[in-house]
DNA sequence: GAGCCCCTCCACCGATCGGTGGATGCCGGG
DNA sequence: CCCGGCATCCACCGATCGGTGGAGGGGCTC
């Protein structure tokens, strides 16, 4: 039995929510909060599976409330996963709910049994995501592919790739077999590629690039 | 109709596509190739809409072919997308494939259903994630959750925020109003905090940490 | 074969950086 | 009230870096 806590400020959408999940016999809901403060507290309390949790709501949001209960479930040794249940949100918000640790983000629109699906796959250690947000992720991931930066050559790369894991331009050369001119020489090549000054510069650029 | 190129080096996995995709009455496979050369070429003189490309194969591997397809399908105006299909391979190489510029990432063992499904889902212009990526994507993209690394400074933030930015001591020094030493001052307590020894390092640390 | 790019190496310079060891003042918690 | 953390600043040192102006050899293309 997955074990289910859901959020929402909206009486009527809990009411609805809780019906739908009710009704389904592999899944409970043992509490409702409407306040992210309370979420958490409730959390604690009950040490649920899964938390529907959605986005706007006054007091801590549903970012925050995610991050708190996720370092709280951590914390206590347990496993409380969060599920993201809102209306089409943009794309940052989207991103900083994953990247505040929801296992998955749904739209309220979606059809019930994508909602069950999503929680059932949630429990078992999966992610559900709405095909949006999959294809949100897929395009941050894939930016790098379109944009192709100046062609460094493969000396100047794998010497930028030492310079980004902090050694200096001595230790390069012992690790590469060459001179400390030979990287340095690199190096100024990169930076006229790369139009910058300097080794730090030279790094960031490049991954904003996509070229590192 | 969708029309779709199935490309594998194995001829019994392609006989096997074929069987499968024109048993859909919406799905035409109209070529099939056997290496990434072909496949590139295939593309070029038919314009399928859809590609299905196994990643490992002799010659320019399913990456390197996807770069390519959509390299040539972006020069000639069209809109051929690519879905990867393939056995499980490790994080990188769905990375990097994504990375390409694939639309769509399914595994060879998914049930039939799944793999339709994908190829439609990605002709209408959304994306198509076995499970595993999904999960993949949403841990890349909520990594600096968990961790929380270090709390560094307001000002140590600002500091390297600046150092990211290729500026020296002293013009961050300008920049925030403040004498180079005390930079330097900020900038040594960061480092100690990220445990490193000099900037460029500190930069590419804190933005593993998700902390810039 | 000429031209071009890449890789390798050298010497020399001033500028910048990393590191030490201080100092002052502010603010918030025990 | 005092301690600790944060922010600000100083002087001084050696090490490293950025930049210039070379040099030679290998490989590729036209």
């Amino acid at each position: 039995m997955i074990r289910a806590l859901v959020v929402d400020d909206h009486p009527v959408v809990r009411a609805g929510l809780v019906a739908l999940f009710d009704a389904a016999d592999d899944i409970q809901v043992i509490a409702t909060a409407s306040s992210g403060e309370e979420a958490v507290a409730l959390v604690a309390e009950h040490r649920p599976d899964v938390v529907l949790m959605d986005l706007r709501m006054a007091g801590i949001d549903g970012d925050e409330a995610t991050s708190r209960i996720l370092a709280g479930s951590a914390a206590a040794g347990t496993s409380t996963r969060v599920v993201i249940l809102t209306t089409y949100e943009n794309d940052d918000a989207i991103l900083s709910a994953i990247s505040a640790g929801a296992s998955g983000y749904l739209l309220k629109a979606a059809p019930e049994e994508e909602l069950l699906a999503g929680v059932r796959a949630v429990a078992a250690g999966e992610v559900a995501l709405a095909p949006i947000v999959s294809r949100l992720l897929v395009q941050r991931a894939g930016a790098r592919a379109v944009v192709a930066g100046p062609a460094l050559s493969t000396r100047e790369l794998e010497v930028l790739r030492l310079v980004a894991e902090g050694l200096s331009n001595r230790e390069i050369g012992e690790r590469l077999y060459v001179g400390e001119a030979t990287v340095k020489t690199h190096l100024l090549h990169a930076f006229t590629k790369l139009e910058v000054a300097d080794r730090t510069r030279a790094v960031t650029r490049a991954m904003e690039l996509g070229v590192l």
